[in-house]
DNA sequence: AGATGAACATAGTGTTCATAG
DNA sequence: CTATGAACACTATGTTCATCT
């Protein structure tokens, strides 16, 4: 058992969630999380966002669109990549959540003995 | 700031509170906390209770003294390394004890946070 | 088995670079 | 500046080995 959550399983957590509510694509998601995260300071690395939405493709749990981002490509050109749950992605995604819920409990536990034992 | 809590950081506070309560030793430190957290499946690696050691005996937090393990040497000759507090140890400790909580607060945070928006 | 330490190998990252509109 | 992706570099860690009693 590793001792703390990975970045990557924490990171892949908020995807799911954020692709759960509306088609998203990498670079909105990373701005929107770096906006919710601004509080704790932490500043989720462009890289990471973009390897947890490979490695969501990779399992199968979503699958990309390309699509140009305005509504009128006259104007703009800038092609976005789309991600939406596949076929059988919600159920993959909900047991990958069910997973990582085990080891968050497990990792606020830890943390709060360390706060128990410590202080 | 890093993601997550290093394991270094936070089994420094452990073996912190170990030596306030009673000079300790490595291997037996060691037992103690995987004993105390067997429940949570975390095994601390005993290389990182070494690593953490020197590195506190390197930042001037603990000294070492060797000493035999059992009363009767012709009996134990088992040799044991000691650390206890330096002069300004303690002061360190509580310092870097700060600083850690305020890390460990934070963590407890984006977990806590994890939960609420995902599940 | 108890005890300490270091060497070696690797995974998960952080940083930078490349490309394009 | 938005947007995506990969290459590269590094560091914390996991694993193994060495040594001694």
């Amino acid at each position: 058992m590793a001792f703390m959550i990975a970045q990557r399983a924490y990171i892949k957590l908020f995807l799911i969630t954020k692709v759960e509510q509306r088609r998203g694509y990498g670079y909105q998601m990373l701005e929107e999380l770096k906006q919710e995260f601004a509080p704790f300071g932490y500043v989720p690395p462009q890289s990471e966002i973009y390897r947890a939405l490979h490695e969501l493709v990779q399992e199968g749990v979503l699958f990309r669109t390309k699509q140009l981002k305005g509504s009128d490509p006259s104007v703009d050109f800038q092609e976005i990549v789309l991600y939406q749950f596949t076929d059988d992605g919600t159920e993959k995604a909900e047991l990958y959540k069910k997973q990582v819920k085990t080891d968050l409990d497990r990792c606020i536990g830890m943390l709060n003995k360390a706060v128990r034992d410590n202080y």
